[in-house]
DNA sequence: CGAAAACCCGATTCTCATATCCAGATGAGA
DNA sequence: TCTCATCTGGATATGAGAATCGGGTTTTCG
């Protein structure tokens, strides 16, 4: 469903999101909270910090905090810190470069499953998952 | 979007959906047609065999054919054969399992986002893909 | 200013999907 | 039955993501 580094991502963001607004949480405490290698989750951190989805701070004191409002944060925006998001754009019908000029006979309907699936995470927010009983379904 | 093994996968079933009915397709053709590795798509295809997607023969007049109808045949069968089906189980939120019974915070929203993105897969048939005046978007 | 806390980041290793190669097994036709 | 075309499948190489390690930098506090 996910790579392995975008669901460390969106556990550490769900965790991030849960926490006392002030105090900034450290990467092992994450990492334990959310089982994920610790090593590795601090790199995964530092690539939502230079994304922008989440503030570090070094020092005592220090650790990642949320940086954008949970119901403004898209699971779209997450994955996409670590998953390409451009899909492969080769014609599903053969070699040759096929876009919406010139469309092979799949075009349409390949291209609607994919924003299918790509809606499903763009319509859903972080809040929306922590709130679930405040939130019809799309 | 897909694994490329699923991708491979994907076209040269809708390569043998286009083939005229009677004649198999040798695995190089396929390779050829869809621009897939040879020696690797020849292993794919095997994986399709097995999975009784579509029917191998050996020898001259040999290759492989389609052995589910086109409108019976959804993406999601396909991905199947090569992506786990089985969804990483573990809760979003904490290391506890998570299931219907014993449901966290997010499981209902999250399931429902797992299944909008599966039902794109299921919900298309390779006879959509290739007949996409006859169908109306879902 | 010094020490400890915590993130930063390059280097390395591990693992698995992907890809290649090649020796069998099988079936069609002569 | 012989030969050749074709799939079958094991052994192995490659490459990218996953995971680990260690040293460096920044910040708080005494």
């Amino acid at each position: 469903m996910l790579s392995s580094t975008s669901d460390y991502a969106l556990r550490a963001i769900l965790v991030l999101a849960q926490a006392e607004p002030g105090r900034p949480l450290r990467a092992d405490e994450i990492a334990r909270a959310t089982g994920s290698p610790a090593n590795y989750l601090a790199k995964t951190l530092n690539a939502l910090a230079k994304a922008g989805l989440v503030t570090s701070a070094r020092g005592p004191l220090g650790g990642f905090t949320l940086a954008v409002d949970a119901d403004q944060l898209t699971l779209a925006r997450i994955v996409d810190c670590f998953d390409d998001p451009r899909p492969n754009t080769r014609c599903l019908l053969g070699a040759r470069a096929c876009d919406a000029r010139h469309p092979c006979r799949a075009h349409d309907r390949w291209t609607a499953v994919q924003a299918t699936r790509r809606a499903a995470l763009a319509n859903t927010t972080v809040a929306d998952l922590l709130e679930p009983a405040l939130v019809a379904a799309d």
